[in-house]
DNA sequence: ATGGCCGGGAAGCCCGGA
């Protein structure tokens, strides 16, 4: 069986509703992985996505944050909690669906390089690696890791290199996900580079093409072996009142 | 040729985003 996953840092998820069914209504994806509801979950939409088909397990937070899963599939031990890191900033939630254990996760921004935040972001990746370690099912990591991996992420390498989101020390953890078995899909699928899931609302970033790849979905060799396909879907950042990142889908062979 | 945004909560600004 092919499941069609996706991740999206939807940037609200209420002021992004019609949006997010309109995008679901052109995709029907089995699985969607959303960021930054800025919703608690008495505040999260919870029948407008049961109308659609889909199940839902939240991690919310009044104002920011806040992750949520919804799925055509039920969903299996779903975890919120990373050890007790940042426990006031709900930021990651993980379930297994159809055998796969998805990590859905919102790294912290950092702020910036100076600010005491940047070090709670490079503390995260490591604190995240180890969560995904200790999973036996084929896990994925996949969300907002707020770093563009590699020079052909980003729209000006040069001039952002030791910035926020593209830092060498943030870039380093994505390699680290790698060593530790971690493979960056969208990449494997899409060699050439410069496609981006994210552009700044300001200075007409996205029609100028100025973006970064911030959104990634990270697989152990075993899950990477059953992924088929990756792509990102530049279409709903261009639609009217968009979220500043676009879905990035992949598609996985399950067995039945 | 350049680049001026957006959301939420409390309030009519400020913080955070990246």
């Amino acid at each position: 069986m092919k499941l069609k996953v996706a991740t999206w840092n939807v940037n609200s998820v209420r002021a992004r509703m019609p949006v997010i069914s309109r995008w679901i209504e052109k995709e029907s994806p089995d699985i969607l992985c959303m960021q930054e509801l800025k919703a608690t979950e008495e505040q999260y939409p919870l029948d407008e996505f049961s109308d659609l088909g889909y199940h839902s397990a939240v991690n919310g937070q009044v104002r920011w944050n806040g992750v949520a899963v919804i799925s055509k599939y039920p969903m299996t031990n779903v975890q919120k909690d990373l050890y007790g890191f940042l426990p006031e900033q709900s930021r990651m939630i993980s379930a297994t669906v159809c055998g796969i254990r998805l990590i859905n996760v919102y790294v912290p921004n950092g702020g910036d390089v100076e600010n005491p935040r940047f070090q709670e972001k490079l503390k995260y990746y490591e604190v995240l690696r180890e969560y995904a370690l200790s999973f036996s099912e084929p896990t994925v990591i996949l969300g907002d890791f707020n770093v563009a991996p590699h020079l052909e992420d980003t729209h000006s390498p040069e001039e952002q290199d030791g910035s926020v989101c593209f830092h060498p020390l943030e870039r380093e953890q994505i390699r680290i996900f790698a060593e530790a078995g971690f493979n960056d899909v969208f990449r494997r699928f899409n060699p050439e580079g410069m496609t981006f899931s994210w552009w700044d609302y300001r200075a007409a970033s996205f029609r100028r093409d100025r973006g970064m790849r911030l959104d990634l979905v990270l697989a152990g060799s075993t899950a990477d072996k059953m992924i088929t396909g990756c792509s990102i879907d530049r279409e709903p950042r261009g639609w009217e009142k968009p979220s500043d990142h676009t879905p990035v889908v992949f598609n996985i062979e399950v067995p039945e």
